[in-house]
DNA sequence: CGTCTATTTGAATGTACTCAAAAGCGGTGG
DNA sequence: CCACCGCTTTTGAGTACATTCAAATAGACG
């Protein structure tokens, strides 16, 4: 019972000959919390499917403040796609904020992949549709509604997220501080 | 010379016997401005790729205000993913804000376009991947600056939508009121 | 030319931020 | 086991960015 050959065959039929071998492809990686998978001036050179914990994927700005872009729970695909794609340093840092298990493929690797099993092309494709609808929702969120609704959403969809991280990580998620995020909590 | 076939061309190598069959599986379609392409309530069960003009991609919030999520200038494909992928009905509207000729592809025939020329995969992959990049930035960009630097990128980025289209649609774009986009255009 | 829409301007308001300080909480070492 | 340290959360006062509403002006188009 592997979690990424679960994911896989979510959208893809995958034989049990075909697991190891796919397996093959990837590291699997164990970490503490606090620790990098990506660094703001490194090139990003891999894709990271997290397997157990979570990570945040972030920028930090002019000023210094932190903006959560999103969460890599369990079960999350995540990479700097920018970086990967073109090669220059990245701006974001992927930073784990449990302990974590993930399975990391680089890039060439992943292009090998895609040419062995060309089925996986559309695994991947689905991954990114499914990334572009969350997106879409995000950015009419955030013009849309008011922090203290997006607040509301947001436990909504992620209680177990609520119990196990830090408030202010939610607030950088929010786009709001974390002074505002505890006022609008005791608004109640 | 096809704005489509050069499209596709610029990730996967087309023959020009590959042409008209390629777009046999599209409809040309010319609009004035204010057509719909796409209507919340409708099942989007297409996508369109702008060939000449101009569309918005947009909802309409609680208190009537639109929010437009992305342009679609020439050579942009667009479509409502969600409701694409999920046959629920959309959230948002597609309408052209100038005279606007596109090809729209029924998702059942892109599929088959996809079975039957399946190095197409790696097209809208890759169309996909730059999108996903597109969406952090503007997630960042409304988290990490104020109005007014948002603005000023998106001068130098769309110089050209500056001048063909209404201030308040950029306002909406950006997520701004008409009024204070005026105020901020004059504080120079 | 007249009508409709877009843009500008101004005053009052609200939402969210900054800075500062206090209170709470969790882990670590003595 | 408790005391202390560092980090997170709360609270408060003052401020800034952006909105609302209203009205005036400017532009576009039949």
């Amino acid at each position: 019972m592997n979690l990424l050959i679960e994911h896989f065959r979510k959208f893809v039929s995958i034989t049990s000959s075909e697991e190891e071998d796919i397996l093959s492809y990837f590291e699997l990686i164990k970490v503490p919390k606090k620790s990098f998978l990506l660094k703001k001036g490194d090139i990003c050179d891999s894709s990271f499917f997290i397997n157990e914990g979570c990570v945040k994927f972030y920028s930090i700005d002019n000023s210094g403040v932190e903006h959560i872009i999103l969460f890599g729970p369990e079960n999350w695909w995540i990479t700097d796609m920018f970086s990967l794609l073109s090669e220059i340093p990245s701006e974001l840092f992927i930073e784990s904020i449990l302990p974590t298990s993930y399975y990391q493929i680089t890039r060439k690797k992943q292009l090998q992949l895609l040419e062995n099993f060309p089925k996986l092309e559309k695994h991947f494709r689905i991954l990114l549709e499914n990334h572009t609808i969350s997106n879409h929702k995000r950015i009419r969120q955030n013009m849309e509604l008011t922090a203290k609704e997006r607040y509301e959403i947001f436990c909504n969809r992620y209680p177990s997220l609520i119990q196990t991280i830090p408030q202010k990580l939610i607030a950088s998620y929010l786009g709001v501080t974390p002074e505002f995020l505890s006022k609008l909590r005791g608004m109640y």
